[in-house]
DNA sequence: GAGCACTGC
């Protein structure tokens, strides 16, 4: 469950107090609110909830709302979930990875508990044939849905710009149509302030009294939590253009995808859709992330068209030919399973001990390509999560216990052995807030500057994680003052996040401490050098599988791993060169991200005695092995006939080809309209 | 020299 209509169908007085103006984070809370209030009972008695951060539910609970996190991290205690008789998988058509492995779970436990659990699977677009099929089909219930009709319209071609062409058409609808709000998809914030400013200039450029006025507002993640309600409320803070308030006035919402399902703006009659979206992209043959600009899938155009229709009859206006959504346009979004690294799913997984359960031929809706699980076995060998023939070891039963991905859980465990894990812990709570910390690029600010334009600790050039270490110890030494985040463009979000993140793992981390957490917060904050440099080591225990090596004479790098690859450090990175000029010869990294080129984000230098016991282990190394004899070593032939012979051999269905080549040939079409202009 | 769609355990 996650931010939801519901949120905005309730009026302002039945709102809860919002602790870190979060409001994502606490519409399950609303939603239990009003079923108490309707039940006339307590929150928290009968009906209750459970997030990340809160459990508000008791003995006497019978109904608990929780997100799909929450029941999988339940399952790991309870396999059986024997405490529920009725399970109701909401929201099943986003295809979160955690709802995806709750399918597969579920099928399994239905198998188990027929005489005493029942099973219901909601979904607005999710195709029921599908899903009923999977569940050896069971019945479906069709509720037709509420939404007036919306007219569609296609640009007869696809737009040289799509930027000009949202623009175009906005001012289109602004002067000939009646009154009602326009919502505008774009795919990021980039694109979105720049909409907004072309926007302002040509509405300040119609002449006065021909049309009604217009307020345009960006939407999207980073803007700050308090700036939804004000959208909400028709609070105009962003009073530009027109000082007039509402009725006589129209807004321009931009936005990203979040008002595709996260958030509902009340009002709007027109949508602008771009047919493109942002989306993150995991490849498992390089280990490499990508955030990419791909085409909607056929369901998020719908879905999008529906905005237009949740208050009267509307319109959507295409800004691409119908041939295209016919033709070229994904019936559905790939599910994420198929987009991310399982090694976390996969540990999690082999961690449940389900005796009937092979979790290579884990039954899930939409299986991962092979050679996506092949590369989560591989990491998970490399940082000792489970052994060579592929069975969990007892450290990473540990490391699936924590609510990270296990290259940080093993941090963790490496750090308890080294004393250093209150620093440790810090870090990896950094890491997981990692992209709400820094607001981005200040475009206001000096350009010239280097890297930490503020007082922020430079990290001793050590890398980012220590750099990461040290900010939050500053910010623990103003006693979690939340005017320091702001003097130093820290978001307090994130920061709040992390505070909160750091004091979940320590509570999971006391059970396996080696040291009381108490004395090592009561030792001094300021880390020592030794603690340093043990933090660094485990760090590189870690991230066994994330290594890379400095070319000779160059500061660029090489990563080791089963794939090699040639990577830069990241430009925004903290990691300092030596006397000659160059970086460390041996370097960790958090994540590799394809932007303009390949680069490891978040560095830390590390030392080539720590290094060298990976590398043998990596040569060790038998995904036949591992696999339990479902995969192998790729033969070493030609390039051409290796990879034919590899797919034939693997028995797990694979991404269709075609659709690889719709996704590659949508984001060329977008990059070369993006350069025409 | 570069850039961050969206969730959330």
């Amino acid at each position: 469950m996650t931010s939801d209509e519901v949120v905005w169908q309730f009026k302002e007085e039945t709102l809860p107090c919002r602790e870190h103006f979060s409001l994502e984070k606490h519409s399950p809370k609303i939603i239990v609110l009003r079923v108490a209030q309707e039940l006339g009972v307590q929150l928290g008695e009968e009906v209750g909830y459970a997030i990340r951060f809160e459990d508000r539910t008791s003995a006497s609970t019978r109904i608990k709302y929780l997100t799909d996190g929450v029941l999988l991290r339940e399952s790991l205690s309870n396999p059986e979930l024997s405490q529920y008789s009725v399970i109701i998988l909401d929201e099943a058509h986003e295809r979160s990875l955690n709802t995806d492995i709750l399918l597969g779970l579920m099928k399994r436990l239905i198998r188990l508990r027929a005489s005493n659990l029942k099973v219901l699977i909601t979904s607005a677009t999710l195709d029921g044939d599908k899903v009923s099929r999977f569940f050896s089909s069971c019945p479906i219930l069709n509720v037709p849905g509420k939404l007036f009709p919306v007219e569609i319209l296609h640009s007869s071609e696809p737009p040289k710009s799509y930027l000009d062409a949202c623009l175009k058409m906005a001012i289109d609808i602004h002067v000939k149509e009646p009154e009602g709000d326009i919502l505008i998809f774009m795919t990021g914030q980039d694109d979105i302030e720049k909409l907004v400013r072309k926007l302002e200039e040509r509405i300040q450029g119609l002449e006065e009294g021909s049309c009604m006025d217009a307020i345009v507002l960006p939407l999207h993640g980073s803007l700050p939590p308090e700036f939804y309600w004000l959208l909400k409320f028709g609070l105009l803070f962003f009073v530009r253009v027109f000082s007039r308030p509402p009725p006589n006035c129209r807004r321009f919402i931009v936005a990203t995808n979040i008002a595709e399902t996260s958030l509902t703006v009340d009002g709007v009659v027109y949508v602008i859709d771009s047919g493109y979206v942002k989306q993150r992209h995991y490849n498992p043959s390089t280990g490499m992330y990508s955030l990419d600009v791909v085409q909607i899938s056929k369901v998020q155009a719908n879905q999008r068209a529906g905005r237009a229709g949740r208050t009267r009859p509307g319109k959507c206006f295409r800004l691409y030919p119908s041939i295209v959504y016919q033709d070229d346009f994904l019936d559905v979004t790939i599910p994420e399973i198929q987009r991310s690294s399982l090694a976390g799913s996969v540990l999690y997984l082999k961690s449940l001990d389900l005796p009937d359960i092979d979790i290579l031929k884990f039954d899930f809706l939409d299986p991962p390509s092979s050679e996506s699980l092949e590369d989560a076995l591989k990491q998970l060998f490399l940082i000792d999560a489970i052994d060579e023939h592929g069975s969990i070891t007892s450290l990473g039963r540990t490391m699936a216990e924590l609510p990270l991905e296990p290259s940080l859980s093993r941090t963790l465990l490496e750090a308890n052995d080294c004393g250093c894990l209150s620093q440790a812990l810090t870090v990896v709570a950094m890491l997981s807030a990692e992209t709400s910390l820094l607001p981005g690029p200040s475009k206001s600010f000096d350009k010239k500057r280097k890297h930490t334009p503020s007082n922020l600790p430079d990290g001793y050039g050590l890398g980012d994680h220590i750099q990461l270490l040290q900010i939050y110890e500053q910010w623990h030494q103003t006693e979690y003052n939340l005017d320091w985040c702001k003097d130093n463009n820290l978001q307090v979000r994130g920061m709040l996040f992390v505070k909160d993140v750091r004091k979940q793992l320590s509570q999971i981390m006391l059970r396996s401490a080696k040291e009381s957490l108490e004395v090592q917060t009561m030792k001094r904050w300021r880390t020592n050098e030794q603690e340093y440099k043990n933090l660094r080591k485990s760090l590189c225990v870690g991230y066994a599988n994330q290594l890379a090596e400095r070319m000779l004479r160059h500061n660029g790098y090489q990563t080791l791993g089963f794939k090699s690859q040639l990577v830069q450090v990241h430009p925004s990175s903290v990691l300092k060169t030596d006397d000659d000029g160059m970086l460390p010869n041996y370097v960790v990294y958090h994540e590799l991200i394809a932007t303009s080129r390949p680069y490891m984000r978040n560095v830390c230098a590390v030392e080539m005695s720590w290094v060298l016991p990976i590398i043998r282990k990596l040569e060790n190394l038998n995904i036949k092995k591992l696999s339990g004899g479902r995969f192998s070593e790729p033969e070493k032939v030609s390039e051409v006939e290796n990879s034919s012979s590899t797919t034939t051999s693997i028995s797990l269905a694979q991404l269709p080809d075609d659709r690889d080549n719709k996704i590659q040939a949508a984001r060329e079409r977008f990059l070369a309209r993006k350069s025409i202009k």
